[in-house]
DNA sequence: AATGCCATGGAAACCGTTTTCCCAATTATG
DNA sequence: CATAATTGGGAAAACGGTTTCCATGGCATT
């Protein structure tokens, strides 16, 4: 280094340095630049440090488009997922960011909430070469869009059924019965679920297990017992449970979102857990563990799935050979808290 | 479209197409293919709609990195934070990167925790060619890596004091006095504070406003009352608060993630709230409504405030003459739950 | 009918790297 | 000492677009 900076030769600011000019300064040709960067063979060490001191002098760093175009790729992993910010997509995507850094990647987020949206991020994606896509909960919209994507990258999929995507799920539709059964060995027989609508497959095979476990246990399925609600839920909805003739002793939600936001009205209508309702939730947030008393929840392996999925995905990326095409079951675990109790033998009215 | 479309012509599976593949197949240039797909003026309908028809029947996706090679940008921002995963990181992440999408950037996220870390972020973001770059309540390692990025390309800061860069923050001194003036005229005299260490100026002016409050008040500031916590925070220093000769009647926390932690801690000693003790604190989260009862807590104005980071960032790439170099403070409210009250005449003892 | 002017579209330069040759110089071999 | 083998490094061709400029043909103008 010594003084020999000579920092101000360059009034003309925007004047980007390109590896001519490192080849130029170093008195070496360009392909000699580009080989000791890259640590090709071949290069004395006399040289490799004129063209190391010319580096640095400049503080050049090579264009990633540039070096990306030869069908080089750039390690990028397209993430597709729904454009909402629920407590479970948060904590999601938090360890899906951070597993696919720590893999090497980096994470190109497309948050989809309608087919334009769509489109345009699979355009995106296609045109920047990524070197696969991640589904993350995601919404689809139309299949002939996915298709493009999966025709010409990788792809594989966290809870997001996609024909012909490998997928890592959780036993929902087991882990839900387990958890009802609990509840209807503690003694209840009415049981409310509060579920987002249909449209992803998890949630209906989660709506799956708290059926069978009633009618297993020979206890009616009611319609009436089950409500649709995501944001929409309000305190009209709790309310309306509360109304019928033989109210529910337990709820159970298939979402810590809907868990928290229910959690909020019962508290605000007085309604005590578990005294007078017992109170069972999916997903084992942490966030969840604030509410009083700590819920009786099935608890997804969110770390690992995240980090499951991306692995799959890399392996798949860097060794397209033997290409992973399973489905993954993760099983989640029913974790205790002091939410779910008997019921009270009178029941309870809001009058 | 009709039945010519020949898919099976192409053996070689991942043979790239190219405009000059959509050139040759509409029978025109080249140039005139980029002139079409990029809404150039001068080409008559019926060749546009010839290329267009090739285009489609190719599903042609210009690659991005030739396109960007010239000097032109594309449209990426990368977002450095700390390689941390707590509910208030998450909660504004989560509204930064939809800011980024919504004004039509990629956010590249970069989550530094190490000085490696920085560099290589610094290098990749540069050789991208990047259009600006946020920091979100980040480290800062080496300011020298730093001014690389400030020097070469736009950028603005979200609660991260770096010399020369524009800056969003809320008033976290004032309002942090604020709340403990609240609690001082609850009659609270013994008010304990748990912080994370001083490296982020924001929780250094926090401390700041809980001493002056103290002070002003004729209240002593005693170093005792302080635990200096994060990650690290643990049962034992709620005890050792509580073993003082004269206890903390409140204790204030100065993050919600340090909150959460410390609520569980008390919930489970059996210390309620508010009737042994006053609970403040500083961020708002929604997920700390799930608290009960409620907090009293400064509520930051995250969306708006990872809003204006953003639209302040995406106004300076975009019109690069008058460079907004201002520190913006948005103010925080304080809201009231009900984890404040008077203290209780006769204090509390744990045996 | 000769000239000038648009409108259109093509040829080629360019962007900044990597990579593939190939040449020259050095060393080893007969 | 002449020749072959080896090595270091350079020239140029990709890579896949955009952009500039120029050529052509048709039309209107005098």
């Amino acid at each position: 280094m010594g003084n020999n900076e000579k920092k101000t030769s360059l009034p003309e600011e925007k004047q980007n340095i390109t590896i001519a000019h490192i080849a130029a300064s170093a008195g070496v040709a360009i392909s000699t630049v580009s080989k000791v960067m890259n640590e090709r063979p071949g290069i004395s060490p006399g040289t490799r440090k004129k063209v190391w001191a010319a580096v640095k002098k400049f503080n050049f760093t090579p264009q990633a488009s540039a070096r990306e175009l030869g069908g080089r790729n750039g390690k990028t992993i397209g993430i597709f997922s729904a454009f909402i910010q629920d407590p479970y997509c948060s904590a999601m995507m938090g360890y899906v960011f951070h597993a696919v850094c720590l893999a090497g990647y980096f994470p190109l987020l497309c948050p989809v909430d309608s087919p334009e949206q769509e489109a345009f991020y699979v355009n995106e994606l296609l045109s920047r070469r990524v070197s696969g896509v991640l589904f993350v909960s995601s919404d689809v919209f139309s299949q002939e869009e996915i298709d493009r994507l999966v025709a010409s990258t990788e792809v594989a999929s966290i809870q997001t059924d996609i024909p012909g995507v490998p997928v890592i799920n959780t036993n929902d539709e087991e882990s839900t019965y387990e958890i009802i059964r609990h509840l209807i060995t503690l003694g209840h027989e009415n049981i409310a679920c509060l579920t987002p609508d249909l449209r992803y497959g998890n949630v209906k095979r989660r709506l799956e297990g708290y059926r069978r476990a009633l009618l297993e246990a020979g206890l009616p399925y009611r319609e009436e017992y089950v409500k649709y609600r995501d944001l929409s839920l309000s305190s009209r909805d709790i309310s309306e449970l509360m109304a019928f003739s033989h109210p529910p002793t337990a709820i159970h939600c298939a979402t810590d979102e809907i868990a928290q936001r229910a959690y909020l009205y019962l508290r605000s209508a007085g309604i005590r857990i578990p005294e007078d309702m017992s109170f069972t939730t999916f997903d084992g947030l942490e966030s969840s563990q604030l509410m009083t008393p700590a819920p009786t929840t099935v608890a997804q392996p969110l770390k690992a799935m995240a980090e499951e999925g991306v692995r799959m995905l890399v392996h798949n990326i860097e060794h397209p050979t033997d290409t992973d095409l399973a489905e993954k079951i993760l099983p989640s675990i029913i974790r205790l808290g002091g939410s779910a109790a008997p019921p009270r033998k009178n029941g309870l009215s809001l009058r």
